[in-house]
RNA sequence: GGUCGCUUAGCUCAGUUGGUUCAGAGCGUCUGCCUUACAAGCAGAGGGUCGGGGGUUCGAAUCCCUCAGCGACCACCA
C-alpha cells in the first residue's frame, strides 16, 4: 500500500469518531473498577462552540482519556445550560426581527418560543464537540431543565425553604433595566468611569442666603433626596447642624442629618441621601426612619407620580426621560438657575449587567435570597484543608476571600425562561394588601400547584411570576445529573459521586465553583469533585481578550478544518499551563498538525519494512535495550506529571520523546539499508514502542492514535486504543538510568562527530576513523557509532599522533584524523578558549574548596561533589594541553 | 483601598526542600543539506548579569527587605 507523505486528518477523524459511536466506546455503566467521573461546564444551550470551549473540553478529554487508559470506569457526562437571562435575551431579540414584543405575549405563549428556539440550536454545540474528539458518554446528555433537573430544583428551593435557608424580602438589589430583573452581586461587572462629579447648592431654609454645597455623580436623583447627610465631627459644616435644605428644582424641604458613615475630607462633606437608589443611602434612610421614593420605573426612566403635587409640577419636564438623558438636562437647567457650582471630572466605578452590559441601578425590590453564612460555614474548610484540590493552589485565597466575606445570594429573576419559584399565594389576599405586605406565613412554597392547594383547601392560588438564577441549577450539577436530588440513594450517585475532577475557568469559581461545593455538602454530605483545574482565558497572540468586536477569535472549526482537531488539541495545550492565560497562535496548531505529520511518516516507515529471519544488528539491539531504559523513564515521568495537572509539560515530553528519541535516534538505527529487510526480533520491539508511543499520545491526539494503532497490526472489529491499559511506571531504576546516561554520552560522540563533518563540509558518505585517547567510555556502543556516524573504525590510542579535529566529551578526548583539512590555527583557538574556560572553573571551584566555611559547613555529598569536579576539570585541562601540544608539535 | 500573583533567551514558559557544568525547554533566528519515512523534513550553531538595588548564607534564579513595571480578583467614599 502506498501512503501519501502528508497526514490527511480530516479523512480520519469522522471515520474514528463513528466507529466509536457505532461501539459505544464512551458509554459508561457502574461496574466494579474505580469510577473516574467528570461533569462538563454546560455551555450555554444556543451557544456555539469557541476557544474558550476548546480549552476547556480538549483538558477534560485528556484528563477523561488518560484516566480510561489507566484502567478507570470514566463517565464524562455532556449537557447544556438554559442560561436564562442569556437564553431569554436571544429570544426576545429573535422575536422582535419577527415584529412580536415580549409584552404582547402570554407567558406561555413566550416559553414556547424559547422551546423551539431551544430545540432548533440546542444540540449544536454538543455536535461541536464531536468534531473535536470529545469522548463524552452522549446517552447521559442532559439539560439543566429537563425534567430531572427541574424537579432537583423544585425540590431544593422547597427543602432549603422548610430549613429556613430561603426567605422573601424588600432588599436593595442590582436592577438590570435592560431585561427589567434583579441579578445578583456576581453578575455586576464594575468598569472605571470617566463621569462628572457635580456640586449643587442647596439652599438653607433657614437662612435663603445661604447654600449647601452637595457633590454627587448622579444629580438626577435629586427628586428622590430626602436628607443631606453630615459628618458630626467636621468643622467646616458644623453650621448645618439642625438645618434644613431645600432640593433645587425639586423644592422639597429636607432635614440635615448626621452620621460618621460621611467621610471627612471627600467632597464637600455633604452627602445628599436618596434611600431609593442607592444602598448606602438606603441603609441610611432605615437608621433615620427617612421617606423612601422611588422615582425611576423598572427600565429606568423618570418617574415622579410618587411626589406630592406641588413637587410634581416643579419636575414635570423630566417625567418620562431616560436616567441619562435626564442627567444631562438637570446639569443644564441647574446651571441656568445658578444652582450648580461646579463640575469636576471624576474617575469612579460604574456597576454593569453582565449580560446586558447596561449600567445596574440599585432598586429596592421584593425578592427571593439564599442566606450563605451556612453554606460559606460548610464550604470553606474542604477547600482549606484540600480535601478539595485546586490548580493552581493560589484561587484557594480567592475562594476564602469570597466565603468569608459572603452576602446573601438573590435567587429570583424577573424572568419567564427558568425554573418557575414554587411559591403560591392566596389571590384574593395578595389583590387586598399587595404584594409587599403579603404576610410571610401566608406563603405556600411546595413542589406544585396540587401540593400548595392541599395545604389552602378552598382557596385560589396564583404561583409567584418569577424566575430562579440559572446557577441556582447550575449549583446541582453534579448531583443532578445522577438523580441525587431526588434519590440520593441511587446506584449511579453512590457510583460516580463525587467526581474526579472539574476543569473551569477562575471566572466562575463564585458563580459555579464554590456553590456546587455548598449544594454538593448540603445534599450528598461529601464534596462534588476531588480536584479542579482552572484553566486561562483564551487569549490572541497580543494578549488580547478574544471578541467578536475585535474579529480576533478564530473559529474553531475552521481551525480544525485545516490542521485537523488533533493539530488544534496540540496547538491549545502546547501553552495552556493551568491557570494562566494562554495567548493563542494559528502557528501552535501548525506545530500540532507538523507533529501528526511526523507520527504518521513515523508510520509509513515501520509499515514498509518487510520481514526477514536475519540476524539481530548489535547496533539495534543495543538501541531496543536503550528505548525499553528510555519508555520506563519517561513514563514514568509522564505519570507524575498527570498527576500534578501538568498537561502541557506532559505533552512535551511525549512530543519529544516521540520525536527526539524515537524518529531521530531510535528509528535511525533500527532502520535497515535502503531495500533491505529487517530481523524479526527488531520489528517486533520497533511496533510494540510504537504501539506503547500511541498510547501515550492518545488522549492528547485520539484520532491519529486510533487510526495508526489499528492500522499498524491487525485489530478485531470493536477494538479501540481507547480501552488499551498503560502500564503503571515506577521510578526508573539505577540500571536504567545509567543505560540512558551511557547512550547520551553517545549521543554526543555522534554530535561531535557531525559537528566535525559539517565544519569541515565532509560528505556523510565517506567514512571517518573515530581514535578515543587512552580509553572509550561509550566502547559498548560502538556499532551504533558506527551506524549513525558513518565510522570506519573506532579505535583506541594512547597519545595523538598526526593532525586531528577533536572534541571532548565529558573527560574523554576524541580525534578524528584528518591530514589534508585541517586548519591548525582554527583548532588551535578553540582549544585554548576551552582551555581558558576550564580553568576559570577550575578556579572556582578550588576557590570554594580552600575555603574552610564551605568544607565545614556544607553537606558531605557537596563538598564530595566539588572534589570531583575538580578532579574532572583538571584531567580535561590535561587532556586539552595535550592536544595542543600535539597540535603544535 | 484590600488581597493574591507575575517580571528568566527574540517569543511563550519550566526551574520542587537554597547545592552536580544550573542558567533550561519549545517555538523562532542563523548555517549547511531535496541523504529513498517525513522540506509540515534532516544535521549543526548562536542567544540570557534570572526586572533594579540591598541583605541572609560557605553558597541565591530560588529565602528576606526595598524600588520599579505589569496583571488578576475583591471593596458602598457619594
Amino acid at each position: 500500500m502506498e501512503l501519501a507523505t502528508q497526514y490527511n486528518p480530516s479523512e480520519v477523524e469522522d471515520k474514528w469518531y463513528q466507529y466509536w459511536t457505532e461501539h459505544k466506546a464512551f458509554a459508561s455503566k457502574p461496574d466494579g473498577r474505580e469510577a473516574y467521573t467528570v461533569v462538563i461546564p454546560p455551555p450555554n444551550v444556543t451557544g456555539v462552540l469557541h476557544m474558550g470551549h476548546v480549552l476547556n473540553e480538549t483538558i477534560q478529554d485528556i484528563l477523561v482519556r488518560r484516566a480510561r487508559m489507566e484502567g478507570k470506569n470514566a463517565c464524562w457526562v455532556p449537557g447544556t445550560d438554559h442560561a436564562s437571562i442569556a437564553t431569554e435575551a436571544k429570544v426576545i431579540k429573535r422575536l422582535k426581527e419577527q415584529g412580536i414584543n415580549k409584552s404582547d405575549l402570554t407567558r406561555d405563549q413566550f416559553l414556547k418560543h424559547a422551546w423551539d428556539w431551544t430545540d432548533e440550536h440546542g444540540g449544536i454545540i454538543l455536535k461541536q464537540l464531536r468534531k473535536l474528539g470529545c469522548s463524552c458518554d452522549w446517552d447521559r446528555t442532559s439539560f439543566t431543565m429537563d425534567e430531572v433537573r427541574s424537579r432537583a430544583v423544585i425540590k431544593v428551593f422547597c427543602d432549603l425553604y422548610q430549613k429556613g435557608l430561603i426567605y422573601r424580602g424588600l432588599r436593595m438589589v442590582n436592577w438590570d433595566p435592560e431585561r427589567q430583573t434583579a441579578l445578583s452581586d456576581e453578575e455586576v461587572i464594575y468598569h472605571d468611569e470617566h463621569s462628572k462629579f457635580y456640586y449643587l447648592r442647596y439652599r438653607v431654609a433657614e437662612d435663603p442666603s445661604k447654600y449647601a454645597i452637595v457633590a454627587t455623580t448622579r444629580p438626577e436623583t435629586i427628586f428622590g433626596d430626602v436628607a443631606v447627610c453630615i459628618n458630626p465631627k467636621e468643622e467646616k459644616n458644623q453650621w448645618l447642624k439642625g438645618k434644613h435644605l431645600i432640593v433645587p428644582i425639586v423644592g422639597r424641604q429636607i432635614p440635615v442629618i448626621e452620621d460618621r458613615y460621611v467621610e471627612i475630607g471627600f467632597g464637600t462633606g455633604c452627602l445628599k441621601v436618596t434611600p431609593a437608589h442607592d444602598v448606602n443611602d438606603y441603609m441610611l434612610g432605615q437608621k433615620y426612619d427617612l421617606p423612601v421614593y422611588d422615582i425611576f420605573t423598572a427600565d429606568a426612566h423618570v418617574d415622579i407620580n410618587c411626589l406630592e403635587q406641588e413637587m410634581q409640577q416643579n419636575c414635570a419636564k423630566y417625567q418620562g426621560m431616560d436616567r441619562f438623558d435626564c442627567r444631562k438636562q438637570i446639569a443644564l437647567d441647574l446651571k441656568e438657575a445658578g444652582l450648580l457650582e461646579k463640575m469636576e471630572d471624576y474617575d469612579n466605578k460604574v456597576g454593569y449587567s453582565e449580560r446586558t452590559n447596561v449600567p445596574i441601578e440599585p432598586r429596592l425590590s421584593l425578592q427571593w435570597f439564599i442566606r450563605m453564612q451556612h453554606f460559606a460555614d460548610i464550604a470553606l474548610p474542604p477547600v482549606m484543608n484540600d480535601d478539595i484540590q485546586f490548580y493552581p493552589a493560589k484561587y484557594k485565597s480567592t475562594y476564602r476571600n469570597w466565603l468569608e466575606n459572603i452576602k446573601d445570594w438573590c435567587i429570583s429573576r424577573q424572568l419567564w425562561w427558568g425554573h418557575r419559584i414554587p411559591a403560591y399565594y392566596d389571590a384574593d389576599l395578595l389583590a387586598e394588601v399587595g404584594s409587599e405586605a403579603y404576610p410571610e406565613d401566608k406563603i405556600i412554597v411546595a413542589p406544585t400547584l396540587e401540593e400548595a392547594q392541599a395545604q389552602a383547601p378552598g382557596k385560589k392560588l396564583v404561583q409567584d411570576e418569577g424566575a430562579l438564577d440559572t446557577w441556582f441549577s447550575s449549583w446541582l450539577w453534579p448531583i443532578s445529573l445522577f438523580d441525587g436530588i431526588e434519590h440520593p440513594d441511587n446506584e449511579e450517585i453512590k457510583y460516580y459521586y463525587p467526581t474526579a475532577d472539574l476543569v473551569t475557568g477562575p471566572d466562575i469559581i463564585f458563580f459555579w465553583v464554590a456553590r456546587m461545593i455548598m449544594a454538593g455538602y448540603e445534599y450528598q454530605h461529601e464534596m462534588p469533585f476531588k480536584h479542579v483545574y482552572f484553566t486561562g482565558i483564551v487569549r490572541d497572540k497580543l494578549g488580547r481578550k478574544m471578541s467578536k468586536s475585535l474579529g480576533n477569535s478564530p473559529d474553531p472549526l475552521d481551525l480544525i478544518q485545516r490542521y485537523g482537531a488533533d493539530g488544534v488539541r496540540m496547538g491549545m495545550m502546547l501553552s495552556a499551563p493551568a491557570g494562566n492565560d494562554i495567548l493563542f497562535d494559528d502557528s501552535l496548531c501548525e506545530q500540532g498538525r507538523n507533529f501528526n505529520n511526523k507520527i504518521w511518516n513515523s508510520f509509513r516507515l515501520v509499515q514498509g519494512w518487510t520481514v526477514a529471519d536475519v540476524e539481530q544488528p548489535e547496533a539495534a539491539r543495543k538501541a531496543c535495550e536503550w528505548f525499553d531504559a528510555k519508555l520506563a523513564q519517561v513514563g514514568y515521568e509522564l505519570q507524575e506529571q498527570f498527576k500534578q495537572y501538568r498537561l502541557s509539560e506532559a505533552l512535551m515530553l511525549v512530543y519529544k520523546l516521540f520525536w527526539d528519541e524515537f524518529s531521530a535516534w531510535y528509528l535511525e538505527i533500527v532502520k535497515p539499508a535502503y531495500g533491505q529487510p529487517i530481523d524479526r526480533t527488531s520489528y517486533d520491539k520497533t511496533i510494540s514502542y510504537f504501539d506503547t508511543l500511541l498510547k501515550m499520545l492518545h488522549p492528547f491526539m485520539p484520532f491519529i492514535t486510533e487510526a495508526l494503532w489499528q492500522a499498524i497490526t491487525e485489530r478485531k472489529d470493536g477494538e479501540s486504543i481507547m480501552f488499551e491499559t498503560l502500564p503503571k511506571y515506577s521510578a526508573p531504576s539505577e540500571q536504567v538510568l545509567s543505560c540512558i546516561a551511557t547512550f547520551e554520552s553517545m549521543k554526543e560522540v555522534v554530535a561531535g562527530i557531525r559537528t566535525i563533518r559539517a565544519q569541515k563540509q565532509m560528505s556523510p558518505k565517506v567514512a571517518v576513523e573515530l581514535q578515543c585517547v587512552g580509553a572509550n567510555p561509550v566502547a559498548a556502543l560502538n556499532a551504533v557509532i558506527t551506524k549513525l556516524a558513518n565510522t570506519s573504525a573506532v579505535n583506541i590510542i594512547n597519545e595523538k599522533n598526526g593532525i586531528c579535529a577533536s572534541f571532548l566529551v565529558s573527560t574523554t578526548e576524541y580525534a578524528i584524523p584528518l591530514a589534508d583539512s585541517i586548519n591548525v590555527e582554527e583548532e588551535l583557538k578553540k582549544l585554548e578558549a576551552d582551555l581558558k574556560y576550564n580553568e576559570g572553573f577550575l578556579q572556582s571551584v578550588l576557590k570554594k574548596l580552600s575555603n574552610e566555611k564551605f568544607v565545614n559547613g556544607a553537606p558531605a555529598a557537596v563538598v564530595e561533589n566539588e572534589r570531583r569536579k575538580q578532579a574532572d576539570a583538571e584531567s580535561k585541562i590535561e587532556t586539552i594541553r595535550q592536544a595542543i601540544a600535539a597540535l603544535k608539535g
